[in-house]
DNA sequence: GCGTATTTGGCATGAAATGCCAGAGAAATT
DNA sequence: AATTTCTCTGGCATTTCATGCCAAATACGC
């Protein structure tokens, strides 16, 4: 995906959107300065050409009952092509999985898991995560608390 | 915030959402299997209870020229409550700043920093973090590839 | 079996999304 | 500087959707 070229407005619409993915085609074309018209176009464009992926409905985790959020530090035994893909996909299957980074550094993944409680995680360590192939080691730091967490990009709407 | 009880078309309506935050309400009372009327009240009821924080636009940040994920491990000097609250009023307010949690373990914070290359980084790191009072080290860990990232919390709309 | 409370479904109204077309603005060429 | 061309914008008409209200149905307790 190369970085694509956006104006002024089209910042702005990726910066309202960010912060409201529901906002009415009328209200956001007030926001930018245009009429819905050309505003429902480049959103469409905008969503085309990948720069918006999707719009999520984000859930409150303790509310849902998945207040526990671990990180994961993972070591594979090989490092091959074959065997990323494989570790990769396995992992990217597990729903309790949210994010995982291919890493620099002495540790080759790092994942973030939310649970229910800590018996629910030894479940997922025991069920699934210890029993995938060529993993060295597993190293879990726990979250004490969700300080920020926030999907909007930083887009400096200030300058071209 | 207490877990709230759901029942299954509760889970139906906010797997749906999670993974399409602009549905319209007609065609998620059909996937849900409820007319309009009362699947529009369920998801009012969902939002003013918290359990639906918000609806947001997710961006690729490959096309908004920000590929460049960093977590960052930070550990404070002291670690009293009001040490705590400054370090994390501050962080908090840098919009490069995705993600931060307070952690167990070694390191007293993790954050996930999203950038459009190194330079921008060290810029991030001299010009902000590093001058943050109270910060005793900072080891910075890249991002090779995002293998997996989602905010679908997993509900297992399959029991009850 | 009966009464109560909660939830659902349908209808009416007002607002919004969306496609189409003409007009305005910008850029390139001569 | 004038003209041609291309791109983007704004307004209108149609269709779809959101939303509030009320009656009916379902679940629950007695």
């Amino acid at each position: 995906m190369p970085a694509m070229k956006l104006d002024a407005i089209d910042r702005k619409i990726l910066d309202a959107l960010q912060a409201n993915g529901r906002l009415s085609n009328v209200e956001l074309a007030e926001r930018v300065g245009l009429s819905p018209s050309p505003c429902l176009r480049r959103v469409r464009l905008l969503e085309e050409a990948g720069v918006i992926n999707r719009y999520v409905a984000l859930l409150n985790q303790d509310a849902v009952g998945l207040p526990v959020s671990v990180f994961i530090s993972i070591k594979l035994e090989r490092q091959h092509e074959e065997d990323l893909d494989r570790f990769q996909a396995e992992v990217s299957s597990y729903p309790e999985v949210l994010e995982c980074y291919l890493m620099t550094g002495t540790r080759d993944y790092l994942l973030r898991v939310a649970t229910a409680d800590l018996a629910a995680y030894e479940r997922f360590l025991k069920t699934k995560l210890t029993r995938v192939e060529n993993v060295a080691s597993i190293e879990s730091s726990f979250a004490l608390r969700q300080v920020k967490y926030t999907n909007s990009l930083p887009l400096e709407t200030t300058g071209g």
